[in-house]
Parts: C-alpha cells; sequence; structure tokens
DNA sequence: ATGAAAGCGCTAACAG
DNA sequence: CTGTTAGCGCTTTCAT
C-alpha cells in the first residue's frame, strides 16, 4: 500500500496538518520542520491522494478539454498546446471528443465534466444557447478558442481579414476570375471559418470592384478529398478561373491534385491560395494565411488558468494576426507544375 | 451548491446507502424504491461526486493514456478511438503527451498517474527497463499499443511481415533496385516500426536473391519534409532506384512530391510504396500497407478495461493483419504524374 | 509555528 | 430489502 499522510506524520514526528502545509509550500512552517517533513515525505515516495485532497479542498485541479475532433490538425495542435500549459502548471487534462453530432449532443446534456474540473476549454464550436447555458451551469470559467462568445474567455484570429488578404493577394497578381473551395457553411457542428472566411472573400472581390459569381464557389468540406472533388468540378465549368482561393490548406492540397491531373500548371494556369499554413504547406509550396494556432491555444489556456485561480477579471475575447506567406503557388516566377 | 447524496436521500425518504446502491443499479433494492430515488435524483439534477466515490471506493474510473505527440496522424487516430472506448464505458481519460525525451523523463520520474488512474494505456514507446519498472510500481494494468511488452497487455501489427509484403509487391513488378526511405532508428523516443519495417525489407530482397545495398537506404525521418529529401539524396546518386518503399505514407508523399520536382513518371519511372494507408494515401494514389489502426487501439483497450475490472487473465499479446492496397503509384496500368 | 478535530461526499461492511 | 456506521485521505478552521 502506498504512503499516506499519516505515515508522513508519523515519520517525521508532525501533525498530519503541518505534513499537509509543508508539501503545499503554505507559510508558517518553520523552515527546519519543513525540510524533515520533505524528507520524510522523499523517504516514503509519498505523493498526496488528489481524490481526497479535491474532495477536502473543493478545487480539482483539473481541466476540461472539448475537441470536435483530435484527428485533424488544427485540433490536435491545440490540444497538444493546451496539454503543455496544463501540465507545467500541474493540471490534469480530462479529454473530451465529441466525433459528430451524436457525441455533442451526449455531451452537451450528460455535462460528463460535472464536479470534476476547475475550468473548461473548448475548441472552435459555435455553441447555440441551450449549450451555453449548459456550461454556464457547471459555475467554472470557460474559454473558447476559435470562436467569441461574451461572457467566456477566447482567443481567435480575424478569418474574415485574414481571408481577405488571401483573395487581394490574387487580385493584386491581377486576377479577376478567381475560384472557391468553401468549407460546409451547413455543418451541423456549426464551424465559424466557413462563413467568416467566405465573407472575406466576397468583402474583397467587392472592394475590388469584381462581381460575385456564385458558380464560382464550390464547397470541399474541409477535407483534402473534398477539395479536389471541387476542384474538379469547378475545372468542368464553362470560363474557369485564373485563380483558387481554397479556405484550407488540406482543401487547397486536393485542389493542387486536382490541377495536376487535369494537366494545368500552377500558378502558370491556375494559382493557388490556401489558409492556416498547415505542417505540408511549406512542401506543397502552397501560399497561404498563416495562422498562430499554438499562439491562440496556449494564451486562451494560460488566461482560462488564472480565472480558475481566482482572477476574476471579466472573460475578454483576443484576436491574434494573421500572415500572409507566398510560396510558389502564386508567385508567377515560379512553377510547381 | 450543487445536490448531494444526502439531499437525494431526503427528498426520497430513504437513507444514503440506499440512493447509492439504487444510483449505482445494485442489487437488492425494491423496484419501488428504486423508482423514488431515481426520481429524487432526476429532480435535484443530482450526479454524484466522483472524488468522494473514488476515495471511498479506492477506484478511479479513469485511465491515463499516454502518447509520444498527439499531433501526429498515427498518435492522434489511436487516441481518437481510446477515447471512444473509453466514454462509453463512462471513463476518464487523462492525457498525458510526452512531446520529447525532456517530456518523457519527467513522465517517468514523476508518474503523475500516480493514485489517480485504473489502468494506462502507452502508445508505440519501447520502454527501459527502468520504465517498465516505475509502470509496475504502479500496480495497474498497463496496455501499449505497437510493441509487445512481457507482462503488459499490448496490440500490434507485424511490421517486418507488413514491409515485406510492400517489397515483394515491388519485386514481383520485377523492381530490383528498390530505394528504402527509412524512419530514423536512433530515435531517442525509441520507436519500433523503423526496426521492424527495415527488417522486412532486408528480409524479402534476401528472399528474392538482392544483394542489399546500403546506398539505397536513406533516412526521412517519418515526416513528409524528411521523406522528400531523402527521395532526393537517392535520386542523385549514381544508378538510381526504380522503385521506393517508404516507411510510412507521409515520407511517401515527400517522395512523390521530390519525383514530380525531378519530372520523373510515377510508377513509369519509379514506383512508390507506403506503409500505413494515411487518410491521404487514395488521394494520392499512393499503394501501401494498410494497417488497422483504430481497430488496434479499440481492442486493446477493451482489453485493459477488463483488465482493470478485475478480470486477471495474464496479459497476452494480440496481433492484427495488415493488408497490402494496390493504387496508382505502383500499378504499370496507371500513370500518377 | 503547530496540533486537534471537523468535515468533504461518498462506499462498503454489517446489522437487522 | 434497508439503515447505521465507520472509514477513504486529505484540507481547513480554530486553538494554543
Amino acid at each position: 500500500m502506498a504512503a499516506s499522510i499519516e505515515d508522513v506524520a508519523r515519520l517525521a514526528g508532525v501533525s498530519i496538518a503541518t505534513v499537509s502545509r509543508s508539501l503545499r509550500g503554505l507559510p508558517d512552517v518553520a523552515q527546519s520542520t519543513r525540510d524533515r517533513v520533505l524528507a520524510a515525505a522523499r523517504e516514503l515516495d509519498y505523493v498526496a491522494s488528489p481524490f481526497a485532497a479535491r474532495l477536502a479542498s473543493g478545487r480539482s485541479a483539473t481541466v476540461g478539454v472539448v475537441v470536435p475532433f483530435v484527428n485533424r490538425w488544427y485540433f490536435a495542435e491545440v490540444l497538444g498546446s493546451i496539454e503543455g500549459v496544463l501540465h507545467d502548471a500541474n493540471m490534469d487534462l480530462l479529454l473530451y471528443n465529441l466525433g459528430d453530432m451524436a457525441g455533442r449532443e451526449r455531451f452537451f446534456r450528460d455535462l460528463p465534466v460535472r464536479k470534476r474540473v476547475d475550468a473548461i476549454i473548448i475548441a472552435t464550436l459555435v455553441l447555440t444557447e441551450a449549450e451555453m447555458d449548459a456550461l454556464r451551469s457547471l459555475k467554472v470559467p470557460i474559454g473558447v478558442i476559435g470562436v467569441d462568445h461574451a461572457g467566456f474567455h477566447s482567443t481567435r484570429i480575424d478569418d474574415r481579414a485574414g481571408a481577405a488578404t488571401a483573395v487581394g493577394h490574387l487580385i493584386e497578381l491581377g486576377h479577376r476570375r478567381i475560384g472557391h473551395v468553401a468549407g460546409d457553411r451547413a455543418d451541423p457542428m456549426r464551424f465559424t471559418p466557413p462563413h467568416h472566411r467566405r465573407r472575406g472573400y466576397i468583402d474583397r472581390l467587392a472592394a475590388a470592384g469584381i462581381d460575385y459569381d456564385p458558380s464560382l464557389e464550390v464547397l470541399g468540406y474541409f477535407t483534402t478529398h473534398g477539395g479536389r472533388l471541387a476542384t474538379e468540378e469547378l475545372l468542368a465549368r464553362p470560363d474557369r478561373p485564373t485563380a483558387l482561393f481554397a479556405e484550407s490548406d488540406e482543401m487547397a492540397y486536393g485542389a493542387l491534385v486536382a490541377l495536376r491531373r487535369a494537366g494545368l500548371r500552377v500558378p502558370h494556369d491556375i494559382a493557388v491560395v490556401g489558409f492556416d499554413d498547415h505542417a505540408s504547406a511549406a512542401l506543397m509550396d502552397l501560399s497561404t494565411i498563416r495562422q498562430p494556432v499554438r499562439d491562440q491555444a496556449e494564451e486562451l489556456t494560460t488566461r482560462v488558468l488564472a480565472a480558475a485561480a481566482g482572477d476574476s477579471a471579466e472573460p475578454t475575447s483576443h484576436v491574434l494576426p494573421t500572415e500572409l506567406i507566398v510560396r510558389g503557388s502564386t508567385d508567377p516566377a515560379h512553377t510547381i507544375y
């Protein structure tokens, strides 16, 4: 049986209260006493039982992290970043992967985080009023990454401005017919990027006096495969575009495959710009909008942790900058294919 | 304040013991009593405090999941699968992302899972004796995915046989000079696939009476970028290979990029086969060895859960089958580029 | 600076 | 079938 606080107290010749204080670094313990306790604890290889501590203190030293999918680049990146901050702060991380709408409904109905976390971090979901109510009922600080919701801590990028920058880059290169490989705005998970990025696309066209042409817009569903199919569809239409804006790099990869198969040269026949600066974008020589994924996750986690620790500042919404990265897929002096 | 078991007992007019029994579905409770308790619990929106239950019962209903990285395809896939099984079983999932050697050392030194999990699942690490001792000291069932260690539950594939199949496929197509884009065998994380997959490559060459040529072997470090560089290096050598075996699909993608840039046709000039059947392999038209990642994770998790629940069967090692998937990158009737 | 003691909210014998 | 009671291993007043 593992050592308990009583064993340590006995060995150190003090009360369990003193052991508790010493080990947690609380004040009002003589240095000599503390040293004795630390030595005893080390000798017995003692660690406090987290459950006993949590029951007694009412704090769980745990945060719940909710992601729609763990196996997509963006969410995996976010999750890894959060994990780092949390464990550096000696917090446990309870993972919830929604997976699909059924999982999402189950989560908000059952609220499996109840009575077990000091804070919650949720990635990229636009929450319904009912979901927000459910979360608020937990009475713990809540952080949302990628979206902002009043009353919750949030960190995100400006998707709309980023998309406008991407499209502006194409316009400055002289393109007027710009195809749009879009994310699914009707996804039941209600992700926001497709809405904002599309707005940015339309904004920027308008600013350049280019008419918005719905026939240049096809859904790619945020997958590589979808990006390929969408591009094939665009190419099959009369008067094909001279450039493509894909709402995500992963869709852009699919677009590049479709273009290669169609025998079109990039960027000479068709230029392509993506969004995210995904891990493989540099390899694919894809121009894109870089977003600081890890920074967003770390910044948000840090603030949520402060809130959980009692910092009662009002929840705020932070926006981090994006950056246009020009690579071969739009550089006329270059050829990918 | 949230309702406690006493509130429920009072409302239902029974003792807290009866509430506990009713809610947990234990026997020896009159149906009418149970109904009353359930109604009271629902009315008060009661859920038991997990910490109190864990402290009293000694069971944590939690499993620790340890991965080297969350943001690599294989591990993300594994993590997602484990999460599904765990939450279906009403278990909490505590995530530990090692990240690098420093993180790995810290994990095994501090053992942050101590006193908080009923079982541990670890992905793809070859454990040192010291690490195994540390884990054993926890006295909980341990599952390892991708490797087998005596005394631990494990599920894996036969990497060696899979690699041999991949190389055999190339040999049957008539190839004799087969380049090898290899994983790093000296990685301090000590992953096993590079060792086994390389053995399979060498085995199969030997079986076909082909001399092993070290100059055909270059490290690609399991990254897309590394695969590209490795391939470029292979192409720069005299008497270049007519086919490539990449130890992972992600490295194979890099190889395809390098071949395209070099103006070589696939599979006519050089055929390529990968390993894993990564999510994008179909899109890239890459022939590969499919491994059932989710199945491995689910099978292992299920067994570990049984062990944690008291099934005292000896830990065993299970091997799941792989399958050759032939696509355009090796099909002579086909052209990728 | 230290100790005694009262919980925290459950589970698990044990009685009846 | 149900209730009583003794913990589980800590944290946290409150004394001293």
